[in-house]
DNA sequence: CCCCGTTGAGTTACCCGTAACGTTCCGCTA
DNA sequence: TAGCGGAACGTTACGGGTAACTCAACGGGG
């Protein structure tokens, strides 16, 4: 059963030459389009079968001017679970409707988002789902130019390039910074990584010292390490910020992971939560849902947002009216990691 | 500024005649294969400005029989951390060498597998890395015949359609169950999700039952529920087996999502860990580096999973020799949720 | 028996790049 | 000054499929 060396491709043609039919008739029994007789349906079938013939998707597109069914999708990482559960929420539902998602991981750098956005549209894919509000200059003329639809998910964007989903990170943090001046917590310190001064983050963080100062406390102390936002930073993080600054009751994580680092570190360091201290985090992981104690944080759902941002793009597709920019919410979760009411 | 209507595709002619010269001459400049003077060279490269051109791969890929430059990817899900580490891996590993990923979601059925294979395939792919070893026949039928390089990982394969890249679930079950009985544990309970009989994680629980029960040990209950295998099935898991059995000592869950869950009912339950009963996962999870204690679990490498399996691909893509299957290893967490001598 | 509509199937052109080959034109050598 | 080589650039022919058009055969109504 040796097959021969090379390529295998079996094309129309040779479908079409062994049914004894032109390439036209085929590629019209393979569309069922209409237009033939049942003996020739079966005749083409037939040799489809025989011959192991696969359409070559990518003659298709080119062929018409109708565009591909890749949707590139940018995402900064996945070690963040909750990128990981947009992501699946996007390709889940693009799959539903027969399209590929395409990934391009951008490290959170706007240059990687700009190079993967250039050999993203070199592919000729029916839209584009990017992760963030801020693309560089040149990606942005690019995005214009291409005429694709683009979703901005993430960060809401209420002047989007086309389509935005998400929510907005500056009020979820000033809900945050309101909720823990509102137990009476003065001296606040904040520990998270730095990337581009221009993400979600950041507007969390903005929020969050605008609604702290607002009710006349004071983010003492505010701590970028030069690290990704996981698990370990955030103990070692707690660790800095504790030995920087005197004073400090209460600590907002950039998210859940590094607050889970800063929590254990207090339990390392006999440290009562929230007795000792009061630690807050951002996006609700779903590890949360078996801990003994609920974190403090605020949920947002990521499956439903990557869903969301896929519909939309569908939607776009489909020339149905799409709303060009959805809020899909966020919730505070009071949790027990910081104290109950106010001193 | 109003766009023109429809698609401002600028192609190569339209750049080779605002330059004033030929299609294939702007073609030349384009690839800097030479052949062509400074002064062409300038024309071109102002017009590809001016007009803002972008290359389009399909046709280049069509043109050539040089192939693409995507690898279809096939996950089962992303709500499993673990996968998610192993598609970070991979796809930043292959975005290094200027290729994209495609992704799949499987949901653990060779059916959704099959269906984005054939799907898949008909774009024209460079190669293909599949998570499992185990596809419908059809699904094989198709592979061998594309031609196409193709990477098994996960579950390692001796005999693989193309190239492997993995871990022996088996052994790694095997390990832990000698583990366990080395401790003790004679009466044992398993907590896992079904789905396909043919999986790695039932490959890991034939390999655990072995070593029970070579040691004289029983596996005295496995629960398979039908659920996804994170955290909340992982603690109401526990609920079920503990009640439909006596005098279990320790519990092997699938992974360590499930374990957390497991260790969060005991906690909930007052019941002592690894006194009144002992816990053991599989993955060795990120969080777990900032546990108070230790799982007992067993550690892979996802992330060197994945660019292992990238590599792989591309040496094959680029002609190099590469190894037909790559252990890649597991390692035996000890941990502190079971006891830590034999009885 | 002719005309015409319907059905089934073939022909042609095209999509956008690239390989392979042709052509021009320059300068250099014998 | 013919002859030649090579740099610079143009022409043609694909590749796999599809849209739009054309054509042939057949059956039914007048």
């Amino acid at each position: 059963m040796e097959k021969s060396s090379k390529s295998n491709k079996v094309s129309l043609s040779e479908v079409a030459r062994a049914a004894g039919v032109s390439k036209m008739t085929a590629s019209r029994v393979l569309r069922g389009e209409g237009g033939y007789s049942e003996l020739t349906r079966v005749k083409v079938m037939e040799q489809v079968d025989t011959l192991g013939y696969l359409p070559n998707r990518l003659a298709t597109v080119f062929a018409g001017d109708q565009s591909s069914t890749f949707i590139g999708v940018s995402i900064p990482d996945l070690g963040n679970e909750v990128f990981a559960q947009v992501l699946e929420g996007i390709a889940r539902k693009l799959g539903t409707f027969g399209y590929q998602s395409v990934l391009g991981l951008t490290q959170h750098t706007m240059q990687e988002e700009e190079n993967w956005i250039r050999t993203g549209l070199s592919w000729q894919p029916a839209g584009l789902i990017l992760t963030g509000r801020y693309h560089s200059p040149r990606a942005t003329e690019m995005l214009r130019n291409a005429g694709v639809p683009v979703v901005e998910i993430w960060d809401l964007n209420a002047a989007p390039l086309d389509m935005s989903v998400g929510i907005n990170h500056f009020d979820s943090g000033f809900d945050m910074g309101r909720y823990l001046t509102s137990l009476g917590y003065r001296n606040i310190g904040y520990v998270g990584t730095s990337h581009d001064t221009a993400n979600a983050a950041t507007e969390r963080l903005n929020g969050f010292c605008k609604a702290v100062e607002g009710a006349g406390g004071a983010v003492v102390r505010q701590l970028c390490l030069h690290d990704t936002a996981t698990y370990y930073p955030g103990f070692y993080g707690t660790e800095q910020l504790l030995a920087a600054a005197r004073g400090i009751e209460c600590i907002y994580f950039q998210n859940d992971a590094m607050a889970f680092g800063g929590l254990q570190y207090c339990a390392a360091k006999g440290l009562s939560v929230p007795d000792d201290i009061g630690i807050a985090g951002w996006g609700d992981l779903p590890i949360a849902s078996v801990m003994n104690r609920r974190l403090t944080s605020c949920h947002v759902p990521h499956l439903k947002l990557g869903q969301k941002a896929a519909e939309m793009m569908m939607g776009r597709l489909t020339d149905e009216p799409v709303p060009t920019c959805t809020d899909i919410g966020f919730r505070l979760i009071p949790g027990s990691t910081v104290r109950n009411s106010g001193v």
